[in-house]
RNA sequence: UACCCCAUAGUGUAAUGGUAGCACAAGUGGUUUUGGUCCACUUAGUCUAGGUUCAAAUCCUAGUGGGGUAGCCA
């Protein structure tokens, strides 16, 4: 088990407190419970994309495998074939490994499927399994509610050789859907309904993604899993809290059968503020459009992450710094925000962007004169560098910069005030052009040519320092703004009667076509990250952008505190 | 209605019978050619009631609140 960088995290691994599930790993270890052995699994099911959920649960698990000198499986839950697809299958393996890690062994449950048959007849053979033929609504009524008992199913007594006979013509194909299952004999008084002869198997006649019409009858979950498991010799087996009933289970299969006995571990699944985790819910919002895929930027899938401009390290980092716990809880996302700020800042090249275009005329700068200023590519970083800036008469400045009759805090550009273009020179604004209309369509300053660099030679001061783009060697590009998915930070809170969905944010994306940038973005790669600026992290659109036709994903915003300021009045 | 899990500043987590810490958020100030970064400081917490103990966030009981469970889904 490996990742990209393993030397760095294991120092903010050391810094953590460890988690419930590393303690009792550290326990096992002490007591050489698998003589010294740790083996984890990540399982995820084929049937969507790998969320930021499933990301907590591969830092986990991944995560203890490398601490601890283990290993970890990617095991597929394929056990449903009606919802499964190798698209998913493809799309998890590169999520996985685009986080960084990278498995030990790679299974599918339906490698089983031989061996779960015949311990399934073992434990026909044993008395403790029978063929049950009640229909589903039967089976429902007879497990009952969960006040009093179940009814024992009538077919609960059938012989040893029937049970046998019947399960072998069910793997022939000899029934249809849903007239007998395989269940396991328990208990119907059971107050945990998972006990009361659950089903191990049942029939579908579904074409299955890698066993193809091999078989006709595919095991459950809670039979397959711990199975799975077992045959692995995984360890620690950890799973969300949903699962919890379950365990009883999981423990009955492998402790009638008699092979070897993983443990399973819960903890609760992750939830973030305005958004939704759910398969269901992501797969809804796919099929009905409300994004343009499971890679859409606003996404809070792995894919979509990726495409927003997430680095995997942000994700670990997020994922290592939330911690693991029994508890149910929600994190701001504010927070999966600052671990993307925190390493952009050190890493991410700075460029000048003007996304909103205000044109700047010089009227004392000197038509078709060009001046070249060093601007440095990343004050965190001393050795990222400087690059060339053209400046000329011409500039975009941002409109938000200028204000016609600015309040006393506003630090920047307004008639008759100087502020600094950075890496430029003092500019001062002594005219205010409009349309007819009366909306500003330019603005005419006067520069001083001593403040070359951004200094005054005789001193003086000013507050704002504002970024801009030559007119003239500007490369045009269209800029996508994202917001939360959702407005509120529970997706959920709706009146009674209403969906989720009513709670989206109709302005989760806002589309900037004229956007101008300095020209050294103009060989910008797919994928390649920088920070604009007073503005903050952006990458190049992986799958839209065009040399020709720039795309450019705003990833996060950086702290801004005038925008705070604003927004509280 | 039954059973299971959970409960610590606004949020998320630590303290594993012995000084309630940390991070994020919020606020104040400093530095600054990004209203970024960085630095300092401030606000703010053990759900309730009993019990055990020299000592309880921690153990026990009950209550309250939240979550989960009656798929031939995982």
């Amino acid at each position: 088990m490996t990742t990209d960088n393993p030397s760095s995290e294991n120092n903010e691994q050391d810094a953590r407190p460890k988690n419930f599930v590393e303690q009792i790993v550290e326990a096992d270890l002490a007591a050489n419970t698998h003589a010294g052995r740790v083996h984890t699994r990540f399982p995820p099911e084929p049937n969507g994309y790998l969320h930021i959920g499933h990301a907590k649960s591969i830092c986990l698990n991944f995560g203890i495998a490398q601490n601890y000198g283990g290993k970890c499986n990617l095991r597929f839950d394929d056990t449903n074939p009606a919802k499964e697809d190798t698209e998913y299958v493809d799309s998890i393996k590169e999520d996985v490994q685009w986080l960084g890690f990278q498995w030990d062994g790679i299974y599918f449950a339906s490698d089983y499927f031989q061996q779960l048959y015949d311990l399934a007849v073992q434990l026909i053979k044993d008395g403790k399994a029978y063929i049950c033929s009640l229909s589903p609504e039967e089976t429902r009524e007879y497990r009952g509610g969960w006040d009093g008992v179940g009814q024992d199913s009538p077919y609960r007594d059938r012989s040893i050789d029937e049970n046998l006979d019947l399960f072998q013509r069910m793997k022939a194909g000899e029934f249809s859907d849903g007239e007998h299952t395989l269940r396991a004999k328990i208990d119907m008084a059971s107050a945990n309904m998972n006990m009361r002869d659950p089903a191990m198997y049942r029939i579908k006649h579904v074409h299955h993604h890698r066993t193809g019409d091999q078989w006709c009858i595919y095991p459950m979950y809670d039979f397959a899993h711990g199975i799975s498991d077992s045959i692995e010799n995984i360890t620690h087996s950890i799973c969300t809290l949903e699962f919890e009933h379950h365990r009883p289970l999981y423990d009955w299969f492998l402790d009638e059968l008699d092979i070897f006995r993983s443990r399973q571990y819960e903890f609760a699944r992750l939830n973030i503020t305005h958004t939704v985790m759910s398969k269901r819910r992501l797969l809804e919002l796919v099929e009905q459009n409300h994004v343009t895929g499971w890679d859409d930027p606003r996404m809070p899938t792995i894919s979509g992450l990726r495409r927003r401009g997430y680095t995997p390290e942000a994700i670990r980092s997020f994922c290592s710094r939330i911690g693991v716990t029994k508890q149910n809880s929600t994190h701001d996302i504010a927070w999966l925000e600052d671990a993307l700020r925190a390493q952009l800042n050190k890493e991410a090249p700075r460029r000048a962007a003007v996304l909103r275009p205000l044109k700047v005329v010089i009227e004392n700068f000197p038509e078709g004169h060009e001046e070249t200023m060093e601007a440095v590519n990343n004050p965190e970083d001393p050795s990222a560098g400087t690059r060339q800036i053209p400046f000329t008469r011409e500039l975009y400045i941002e409109r938000s910069d200028f204000m016609e009759d600015p309040p006393k805090k506003f630090f920047r550009l307004g008639p008759g005030r100087e502020v600094r273009l950075r890496y430029g020179f003092f500019i001062t604004c002594t005219d205010v052009i409009k349309d007819e209309q009366g909306n500003i369509t330019e603005l005419r300053c006067t520069y001083d040519p001593e403040t070359r660099g951004g200094q005054a030679p005789d001193g003086r001061k000013v507050r704002g320092t504002i970024h801009w783009v030559s007119a003239k060697h500007a490369v045009n590009a269209e800029v996508r703004l994202y917001d939360h998915l959702f407005q509120k930070q529970d997706p959920s809170n709706v009146e009674e009667g209403q969906s989720y969905l009513e709670n989206l944010n109709p302005n989760s994306l806002e589309v900037l076509t004229q956007c101008k940038l300095e020209p050294s973005l103009k060989d910008a790669l797919p994928g390649e990250r920088f920070q604009f600026e007073r503005l903050g992290y952006f990458c190049v659109d992986a799958k839209e952008s065009a040399t020709d036709q720039l795309v450019f994903n705003r990833s996060v915003t950086l702290r801004d505190t005038w925008a705070k300021m604003q927004k509280k009045g």
